[in-house]
DNA sequence: TTGAAAGCGCTAACAC
DNA sequence: GTGTTAGCGCTTTCAA
């Protein structure tokens, strides 16, 4: 059998209560008193339990947090962003994947509600089936979306200035001399698909450039290869092409080597993300990076203002991106 | 307030066990009753506190899981296959990231334990300094190592046939024409680096080939990039070059593209793994797929065979890679 | 079949 | 400063 508090207690000859208290450390106690619990505990190997402790106190110290795929390196970043941030106030973080699934999103929710976390941290992975499941965890813990989020407001978000990074795209590569410039992002199912492709037709249009439709398929790098085909097979390359994230854009790097077009001379790519790789593709990738540390700082103090049933204005904080240029565009002829 | 099954036991006008009866539905009631409760827990919108049924029945339904990083693609795809073989289980994974810290590792495994999960899923970061925490660990819960191990024995283990992979490599670059052939791996710290090593020089004298002294670093693609750059600058290129993973190998072939020096024509490379990036890369990369679905399956069937103090014989299940021949190698003249 | 009650391990009143 | 005890929410004896 597993040591309680109890044989720790008996063992220094005093009451559960007083080896509690000595060893949360937050009351006093006589020093001896303290000496000999201490020293119970580990001579006896004491490991605090939990799970008893998070019934008692009606908290488990844990938050948790469901992404779309872990397979996306942009989430990976993120997690681990946010893994550090929550450690550092004495949290862990429970870390689910809904594989891209309404259905299994909803169902992970609910175990982590049901698990008593003190928190939810979500990227919900669709737009619109996402927001039941969400609305109705919102209610029910302190929750933060970040990056990707429901249509349904009224609930905190913290992601990227999506409109802001396009601008700096499609900038960069106006200035770069580029005067038509295409668009590879996914289909409008989620917030980002969604905000990024408006952001671009904005940025385009205010920069007074040629485009042609978008395509929209997955924020894969197996779509941004098809993508890269179907370009190919065009009637005319585009001077740019700017990707709705990183992957995508290293697929299309692909096919456009082995379509024999070369990058940047003929055409531009930018992505979108910075994610580890972009700096090994061929061309190194010029990007729009997402400050993910400052993203994760950001949640974590929002989730950690939200009080459950307190009316308080709903918090949307876009952070500002930061163009990464490599090889992928050609720079402004100074 | 919560609603607690004392709300849905009153509101049907039974007591809490019946309550509890009706919803487990493993045990017999009248279906008037099931009835009542049923409809007392749907209307309420009771949610079972799965906290206190842990504290119950020391049980939580829960493993835990500690890998050294996350930004390592071969982790992610074994999590997320984890994580589908587990919640076929009806169980769900808690995971950590020990980001190559043997002393965060081992605070994470406290902490999984604290938390009382049913088991505990760990790659140790370090086959030296992660011993203890993961033999202490072992002694407190059923746990199984999965890809890396510690050096002390008595623990299970699921992972990679590592002598047949580099065999297969090897073997691979021969039947291509390499006389001469490198190794690019990691520092010996973790097991999966000396395995691989060891792997390549017993493959390496088997075939009769040459090769020089082994380039060690991390398993990182800005480690394969430097270690390119090493190559470049010696004497001689290598016919072939074998790396320690996938990460190494984009890497290097980054390096190589660089340098001026073709693949596969002037020098064949070989990674381990099969990344996501593998088949994206310039030019695509031949390697050595892990089955990580076959280990998954293995690492929850043993660890679900553990039963805490029984005694049992130690499980090592090496499973046999698969060689995916893409365009960094030359294939066999026929 | 149902209800009362014990108890999982812990902490915080409360009383001394 | 210390001990006794209630109670967090649940399931499962044990009796009826």
């Amino acid at each position: 059998m597993r040591v309680t508090i109890h044989d720790v207690a008996r063992a220094a000859g005093v009451s559960v209560a007083s080896a509690s208290r000595a060893l949360s450390g937050r009351r006093k106690v006589t020093p001896d008193v303290a000496e000999r619990v201490n020293r119970a505990a580990t001579d006896l190997g004491y490991q605090p339990n939990a799970v008893a402790k998070a019934l008692r106190d009606q908290t488990t110290g844990t938050i948790g947090m469901v992404v779309p795929g872990i397979g996306n390196p942009f989430f990976t970043t993120m997690v681990e962003a946010l893994e550090r941030r929550l450690q550092e106030n004495g949290r862990d973080l429970l870390l689910c994947s809904s594989q891209y699934d309404p259905l299994i999103e909803a169902r992970r929710l609910e175990t982590l509600l049901s698990r008593r976390v003190d928190g939810l941290i979500i990227s919900p992975c669709d737009i619109e089936a996402s927001a039941p499941a969400v609305l109705s965890a919102a209610g029910r813990a302190p929750l933060v979306q970040v990056d990707r989020y429901i249509e349904a407001g009224g609930t905190d978000w913290v992601g990227l200035d999506d409109d802001a990074a396009l601008a700096q795209a499609v900038e960069h590569v106006a200035a770069g001399g580029a005067r038509t410039v295409a668009f590879i992002g996914s289909r409008l199912m989620n917030s980002s698909a969604r905000l990024r492709l408006s952001g671009f037709q904005l940025a385009v249009d205010r920069a007074g450039l040629e485009t042609v439709a978008p395509l929209l398929g997955e924020f894969t790098h197996e779509w941004g290869m098809q993508a890269g085909r179907l370009l190919l097979g065009g009637d005319r390359m585009p001077d740019a092409v700017v990707c709705g994230n990183d992957e995508i854009a290293i697929g299309l790097l692909r096919a456009l080597r082995l379509g024999g077009v070369r990058v940047p001379q003929e055409v531009a790519v930018v992505g979108i993300d910075d994610v580890g790789h972009a700096a090994m593709c061929d061309p190194p990738l010029t990007t729009v990076a997402q400050p993910v540390d400052e993203m994760a700082t950001e949640a974590v103090r929002v989730l950690e203002q939200v009080r459950l049933g307190e009316r308080r204005p709903v918090q949307r904080i876009a952070i500002a991106p930061r163009l990464v240029v490599r090889e992928t565009s050609r720079r402004t002829e100074e």
